[in-house]
DNA sequence: TTTATTTCGGATAAACTCATCTTGTTTATA
DNA sequence: TATAAACAAGATGAGTTTATCCGAAATAAA
């Protein structure tokens, strides 16, 4: 469904998320062993996610990782799919059809649309907040 | 959401349950023409299509790629997704999680299993009669 | 100002997906 | 039986995603 990148993103900004909560800013290496991936590749997706203003970055000693006590309350995990995957996720056309809509659909387009909404609002009313409540109370998991 | 091979897989079925049901073989040339796919690659997929017993092929002069009757009605978009890009798109969690279950969740695991609950429904439940049939009226399309 | 710490950014490599090509096998038919 | 038509199968190559490495830039603290 989502690439590996978009997979670690996600639980990347919500170990962030759970963090900072707590006032604390934490390192690639944390995160990655927090999430169970790779230390190098996950680092490259973090100054993605900072590039897209998603989390902050503080160089330097004592530096880390952040996101403010706001914005894991109004950032949607859509914001963080569209920063790595982009939206192809709820606007291309299920079977790669350049151009399918009502006039001109593919065969599954009726079918897929309502999938695809679906799955596009649960990702645009699903917050970071949400996520990294229940992780906190130890209610989901970020690995294994 | 599927691979390339996957969506060649789906319309390369639909056109040849088309033609199947006005009695007439296609060869992998006429396929790729009319679904806008690579020849070559298109001809791998209808290989393992054949192997999974979703369609069938006859060599030799005069021969190509059919389908029974029969099947055309009973054969779901399920099972070519399924021959093709297996099942992770049903099973695996979404945020790649090795154990993601009820007891373990993953962070997204409920909002997500609605949604591919809803996925999973609609592909096992749309045929390739359906889809077919919609094609030999002019009501969707396979290329552009 | 120097040093230790930490992210940033570019180069490189490994693995997988997408795609092509060439040769082999099967089959209808002349 | 010879031939041409057509799918099968393996080798190969291109492109993308996944992953690693290393030097550069930034920053806090000694």
């Amino acid at each position: 469904m989502f690439s590996k990148a978009c997979e670690y993103g996600i639980k990347a900004a919500i170990f962030i998320a759970v963090n900072s909560s707590e006032d604390r800013r934490v390192s690639p290496k944390e995160i990655s062993e927090e999430i169970d991936s790779p230390q190098a590749f996950t680092a490259k997706i973090l100054q993605a996610l900072v590039k897209n203003n998603i989390i902050n970055s503080v160089r330097g000693a004592h530096g880390g990782f952040e996101i403010g006590i706001d914005k894991i309350a109004t950032t949607k995990l859509s914001q963080i799919v569209y920063a790595i995957d982009g939206d192809d996720i709820y606007k291309g056309c299920g079977l790669g059809l350049h151009s399918c809509d009502e006039n001109h659909p593919c065969p599954v387009h009726d079918k897929f649309k309502v999938v695809r909404d679906e799955l596009r609002d649960m990702l645009e009313t699903t917050s970071l907040e949400q996520l990294a409540l229940d992780v906190k109370a130890g209610v989901s998991f970020l690995k294994v």
